[in-house]
DNA sequence: TGATTGTTTGACCAGATGGTCAGTTTAGGT
DNA sequence: ACCTAAACTGACCATCTGGTCAAACAATCA
């Protein structure tokens, strides 16, 4: 509840905080138990519940600090740079946020599956005004004929999708590509940039 | 375990499995009880465990259900079409899914979050050796430059990426579009079309 | 050193949950 | 109408799980 103050303090939040990502984001939030999270941080599941009211105040600490990482790449983009190079420049940072911070990723595939029901309000509020504020961005490229002409927010859409299949789908992606291709992430990002250019070559 | 016999058994395996589908894809496996889906059902929880020897056996027979008809549109990819012809009209089909059956792929989706412990050798097995087959179509289309050249597999990703998107977080795409914007497919559908289109155009 | 505050834990609790079982009710065939 | 197998149920159980609490322990500072 109260901020950290001691260092004991802040150094256990952390480690709490960490270990309740490495366990929400693989067995969502019902199927996370206290003791495993406990377990992983090294605590005992009371001295957890002395630095978080409850499971659910972990779990909240953990979204509403990822919402603000997770949305800075979005908000990185810059009305005065080159369209192309702009939004190829978020695509890239949004793989490689996938690519770096899976665990994230999925924390937030999960809530969103479930319906978003701790978020609901930030998607509503921040999140839906961030899109509109940048949808406008893209379409004044559009009218100055800089990228080409299609629908702002599902080109916003479609950069998430693409880009957080990556880490969502981890397993389904490995799989698929089986074991001789280690690592799908260079790949990923040149047909990434490729399917931007072309989509948005001006025409 | 036994498949059904009598006209009861057909009825009420059905009808948990429909409750099942609608609690699961809502709440994940672990996130589900039996008394949800009985209640749901209809039916009480012993009758639920009469037909199903456990909650993992419904989630499997689920699953497994899922898996063959997730596939069809896919597999229905025919080499003797026209290239962009057959690779849109797969988008737009697995698109309807995702609007038609959201419950699905919100089920399937869970199931690949938490590492696909159910179903991990049907992916390794089948999904795999079909995304394969189809590959080696995209890449004969590429070499008699019938559609722009990428990394097959990776183009068939971004055709789930895309489309799942839209049943997976709809709750996001919803929120973000804004009330005014009762139904995303419409504009989706068109979005996706012009997006392989520009991709695959031959050059 | 002692007092005060912050940190940690073992033992415990109440409710939820997957699953069992003995026994009752119902359906279908004769 | 009767019988048998299928369908169903209330009561129950063991376990898990989020959370509490009183008491023990450690750190800090006067």
């Amino acid at each position: 509840m109260t901020r950290p103050r001691t260092r004991i303090q802040l150094r256990n939040s952390e480690t709490i905080l960490e270990a309740a990502l490495e366990v929400f984001s693989q067995h969502g939030f019902r199927g996370a138990t206290l003791d495993q999270i406990a377990d992983v941080a090294g605590l005992s599941k009371p001295n957890l519940l002395y630095y978080f009211a409850s499971k659910e105040a972990i779990h909240v600490a953990l979204l509403s600090e990822l919402l603000v990482t997770w949305l800075d790449p979005l908000r990185a983009m810059n009305a005065d740079g080159d369209p192309v190079t702009e939004l190829i420049g978020y695509v890239q940072r949004k793989l490689e946020l996938s690519r770096d911070y899976p665990r994230e990723s999925r924390l937030f595939a999960n809530e969103i599956l479930q319906g978003a029901p701790r978020i609901r309000e930030a998607i509503q509020g921040d999140l839906h005004n961030l899109v509109r504020e940048k949808s406008a961005i893209l379409r004044s490229w559009m009218d100055q004929g800089r990228i080409a002409r299609v629908h702002p927010v599902h080109l916003i859409f479609s950069i998430w999708a693409l880009t957080q299949h990556y880490a969502d789908f981890d397993v389904q992606v490995r799989a698929v590509l089986g074991p001789d291709e280690p690592d799908p992430f260079p790949e990923a990002g040149q047909f990434l940039e490729t399917l931007f250019t072309r989509l948005l070559a001006p025409r």
